[in-house]
Order: structure tokens, then sequence, then C-alpha cells
DNA sequence: TCAGCAATTGACAACGCTGTCAACGGCGCG
DNA sequence: CGCGCCGTTGACAGCGTTGTCAATTGCTGA
């Protein structure tokens, strides 16, 4: 209601300068500034974003785009960046996009074009798995605006990346199971075309490896991150003849399937089989027994991707942002679902 | 990057024309309308979401405002709200809200004074609790915006308003129960503040009368919709001489806590005791044994929350919208936490 | 004391769009 | 045949802010 005129006549002083106390630009006496501030109080002034954004081509606003598949990781990321958001006086927009891989280039183009034009963001938060499509990456690479991508990735020269060592989580849970004295460990693998996937059956490996284990082909199940491949694959795998005596799932939801096979096979939890998980989502603490899995610091990673593209907005310079894409801790969280293999 | 005047110069018409096709307003004859249609195609012409916004006093964005408290409920609705507002060419852009029993008055108001005169979103989307509070309520009415609210509500004349019937909903759970034979019946009530605990005891309560069953106080506990308040529940209840053989926990957070207290007790579900949750959120499947439930609709009620703003902003007669607060319908989800009383 | 320069302040245009209103042309009707 | 009306189209202003640049002030140093 309030506009920028109305400071400017309280203060007896121009709008520009008003606008230069408002952005706390230089050039303005200290006295002069308090007053300017005491006025905009004063009539409750708010800025109004879309003549700010018209006029100084700056949006304000971080746009987030996940795929239209409901979870608690993204989720868990999108609460950090609206924290963030928050914090600094940014607005946090969501949009949904549907599978990239039955969308034509042309439509993806299109797609983010109005996405990119219309609201012209002050930068993109991508997260698994877009956030390592390779199609994905080089329509952005056409745009001029800062992209920060969330989740393992391996796109070349990708600017801002926000992720964990999933292939040490992996490596490290692997080795505690060990630790236990389990050795025909399965893996239950998420969706292909993530690269979660792949780093985390790629620690799994590096753990047998270095423990001299050899890896049993049979003990790798298929899966897509979601519960009912979980359950799946538990079921597959404890009707083996040899079974195994620990199951590393790819993600939480699939091991608490694991767990539904092993409950109504009336296996014991960890007496009979151990299972572990990853992320530390929401269920995990829920399941009965409650999971042992690497927990990601999802918040802290949806914080930090938005900080870094406020940071990159905001100084003029480019080569002075980007805290170099160094790794997240992660945190192996032990609960009840693991135990020494039985003396048998 | 493609501006109204590069359309209307391609096409050979004045800007406003322009505008007037792209808006689908009346007086333009329909051979022009191709033209200009096809320039703005050919040219790749996206308006300016500022532009517009700041000329026509309409955003196109809806507001959506959660408390600080991740919940997959808020997550599904916020789902469903994206989907209709992509949909129809919006966009969705999301706030958190601390605990507002905390916030001075003056503190609220300024608060959504920013939010809302900042962005002018076309509307607002509250959840529970925000959705249900009081001062909220008349601090929104002092401000010319449409809300939504989802879930339970009991406020005045309360415009838009989205729920299921939960009182219905927990009667005829409750009423399941009692038809397989159980008497002793426990409650885990949620945060008292919210609606929602009022409604589903009420349901649970009146289930009870119709079937000549006395209340027992003793076996209602206290609760917050957190998973640890209803492991607690449960181990109370649990201990107690004459335990009860079926327990409605007030949501399925609070479910999963009483599974967990009837497993570390080695108690067999449903054998010796059976779980009800409510909402059906994503991890009652998951749960061992698979949670019975009810099902809120909550992807539908974010779109219908989306909608009926949208159809408000869109018609200017106020008269036109609001189909009327209907009830959407829910659903009984019979999993395996239930099964009969056991004979003893 | 006064030129010269930096610090401070303001006037004005412009961002890209839509609302208002005027101009134009064709057509029905007297 | 001409008047007036309606359906089209366009010129222009203005939404609320920031960028540019000019004007003013105050201060330093010769």
């Amino acid at each position: 209601m309030a506009r920028m005129i109305d400071v400017a006549e309280k203060a007896g002083v121009s709008i520009k300068t008003v606008s230069r106390v408002l952005n706390n630009e230089p050039h303005v006496k200290d006295a002069l500034r308090e007053r300017v501030r005491a006025a905009a109080e004063d009539v409750g002034y708010v800025p109004s974003s879309p003549a700010r954004a018209l006029r100084s081509r700056r949006s304000y606003a971080i746009h987030m785009i996940s795929h239209s598949h409901r979870s608690a990781y993204v989720n868990a990321i999108q609460f950090g960046a609206v924290q963030t958001c928050q914090e600094r006086g940014y607005q946090l927009m969501v949009s949904l996009m549907e599978d990239l891989r039955d969308m034509p280039e042309a439509d993806l183009v299109a797609r983010f074009e109005r996405l990119v034009e219309a609201s012209k963001p002050d930068g993109l938060i991508l997260v698994p798995p877009l956030s390592n499509d390779e199609r994905l990456y080089h329509v952005l690479e056409r745009f001029d605006v800062p992209v920060a991508r969330v989740g393992p990735n391996n796109l070349p020269d990708a600017r801002i990346i926000v992720k964990i060592n999933e292939r040490a989580a992996a490596r490290e849970l692997t080795a505690h199971l060990i630790a236990l004295g389990h050795s025909r460990i399965a893996f239950v693998r998420g969706k292909e075309d993530q690269n979660a996937t792949h780093e985390r059956f790629a620690g799994y490996k590096e753990a047998l490896d270095q423990s001299g284990l050899v890896l049993d082909e049979t003990l790798v199940h298929p899966g897509d991150f979601g519960f009912s491949t979980g359950l799946k694959a538990g079921d597959a795998l404890f009707a083996l003849a040899d079974r195994p005596t620990a199951v590393f799932a790819a993600n939480d939801d699939m091991a608490a399937g694991v767990l539904m096979a092993a409950h109504r096979l009336r296996l014991d939890v960890p007496g009979d089989v151990s299972v572990v998980g990853f992320d530390d989502s929401e269920i995990a603490e829920k399941m009965w027994p409650a999971l042992t899995t690497v927990r990601q610091p999802l918040l802290a990673m949806g914080n930090e991707a938005t900080r870094q593209l406020i940071d990159a907005a905001t100084q003029s310079d480019p080569a002075l942002s980007g805290a170099p894409n160094e790794y997240l801790d992660y945190e192996i969280i032990h609960r009840d679902s693991t135990g020494p293999v039985r003396q048998s």
C-alpha cells in the first residue's frame, strides 16, 4: 500500500534517496539514513517485488525444481531451501517436472524458457534425478541463470554442487556390517539412471574388496528406490537356499520393504538378518526395528544450495562466489536393525 | 528476452493488440489473432511476470504457508497445490511460519504485511495448524487476499475450506474396531490446539456411544502427533493391568510409535492388540504390520484449495466463485494391523 | 579566499506490460 | 444517401522501482 514516494514525502527527501537507504547503498549521510528508515517504519513501507524485479532484473526468488514424485528426501531439501530463503529475504518457488526421458528436446527447452524467462529467478535448485540429468544440463547451459545441483553428480564442470560422499558412506556402512561378522551381504540397487545407485553400490563393493570378500552377484538385486521393490528384493533374497545374513538397501524406503519381507517370513531382525538403508529419512526411526542407516544432512544441503545461489546472485563478481564444492558431512546412524552375525 | 513489442513488430500490429490476443481478450479479428499468435510463437515470446504483476496487480502466484515443522501431510498438500498451479499457469511460493503463540500480535501483522504486500499473491493456502488459528484468522481479515484453509476448521465464516469429515471417518474406523469385537479401545490424542485432535476424538467417542460402550478415561492418552509421544502412549497403555485390545492413534506417526511399543513388548499385532492410525501418510503401508488407517485425499485437497483460489482470482464476480465447502471423500484403508479380538 | 574535487542528493527516464480512451471504418436503418 | 453505432485497432500513460547523470554541498589545499 505504502509506496516509496510516501516514505520520501514523510522524510522530506527524494525517492531515490529512499531507494538508496533501503538497499543499503552508500552515499547517504548517517543522520538522513536514520530519518528515512524511521519514516519507512512509520508508514509501514513494504517494497513491491514486481516493481523491483522489473526494474532491477533481480527477482529475489529462488526456484526449486523437482521430479514429479513425492519423497521425504526432496521434502527435506526444500525445507532447508525455504529456511535460507526466508532468512535472506528471498522467496522460494517450487515446480514439478515430469519424466524427462519422455520429453522431446524442444519441449524441454520450451519448458525451461517459460520457467526461466517468465519469472527470472535468481537461481535454480535441482534435486535428483534432475540434478544429474545430462540433457537438462546442456539445456540449462544456454540460460543465464545460476544452478545449484543437490545430490551425487558426475556432470562436467557443474558449478554449484551440494552433496555428501555417498561412496565413502556406503563403504563405511558396509564395513560396519563386515565388522559385525557378516560376509554374505546382499545389496538392493536403486534406479539405474540415478547416480546415487552407482555411488552407493561402488562403496559397497569397495568395502567388500578391502576385506577380501568376493561380490556374489546373486546377492545383488535391482530396485527403484520404492518400497515395493525393496519388498520384492527381500522376498527373493530370503528365498535363497544360502540366505544372506545382511542386506544393504540403497535407500530407506527399500530397506523398509526388506524388513517387511523378513517379518512376513518370521525372520528375526537383526538376529537372523541385519538390514541397513541410506538417507535416514523420516521413516528410518519409525520402523520396526529402527533402521541403521546413513544420515544425509538434507536440511543443511538445502540451506547450502540456497546460500550459494544467493551469494552468487548478490556478488557481482562471479569469481568471488563458490566456496568450492566440498562434501558435506554424513553420519552413520546405528539403530536396532543391525547386529552381529548369529553363530550357527 | 523477446518482448511484446518484438511480437508486435513481427506481426505488424500494435503492442496493445498483442496484449489482447495473448490474454484472450475480445475485440480482435480471428485472422489477426492467428497472425499474432504465430508471431509470438516465432520469436519465442514469454511474458514477463514482474511487468504483468506490476501493471495488472495480479501476480499469478499462490502462496502456501506452513508451520515450520516438516510433515508428510503438508508435503502431500503442497504437491497437490503445485500440480494445479502448474496446470493453470500459476506459480507456487512456499513460506514457513514459526510458532504463532510465541509471536506478539504486532509481529504477526508485520510478518503478513510483508508477505502479502510484497509479492501480492493471488491467494494464500493455509495448512494445519495455521488454518485453524484464530489470531491469524483475524489478522488476515484485514488483508485483501483470498485465503484457502486446508483441514478441519471451526472458524467463523472462513471462506474457502477444504477438508474431509474427520469426525465421521474416526467414527467409522472406531466402529470397525468395535465390529471386530473390541471393547477396550484406547485413544492417543494429538496436539490440543489442533482441531483434528478434537474432531477425531469426537468421532471415536460417538462410535463408542452408539455401541453402548463407555469411554474409559484411563485409555485416553495425550500426544502431539509425533512418533515419540505415540511410543510413550503405547508404553503406558500396554503397561496397564487391563490392557486395551485396540489402540486408535490420532495420526499415523503416533500409530507407528504405538506399534513399536507393542513390538518391544513382543506383543503380536493384530493378535494381541489392533492398532489404527489416521491420514494414510506414506509410512502407513511401510510399517510392520501395514497400518489400517483413514485415507485423506491430500493431493486432491491441495488441488482443490488451489483451484478455488485461482477461480476466485479469475472471476471478477466473487459471488460466482465458491463451490460450497463440502467435504471431500475419505476412505478407510484396511491393512494388517487390525484383526478380531482374541478369544481368551 | 577561492578553485577543485569528492561526497551527497535529486530529476528523470525506463523496465515491460495493461488500462483508458480516442480514432477509424463498416454497416444497419431512417 | 447520410447518420450513428458497434466492432476493431492503436496511442499513450502509468504501475513502483532502480540506473544514469546532473546539480548541489562541503571540504581541502594553494
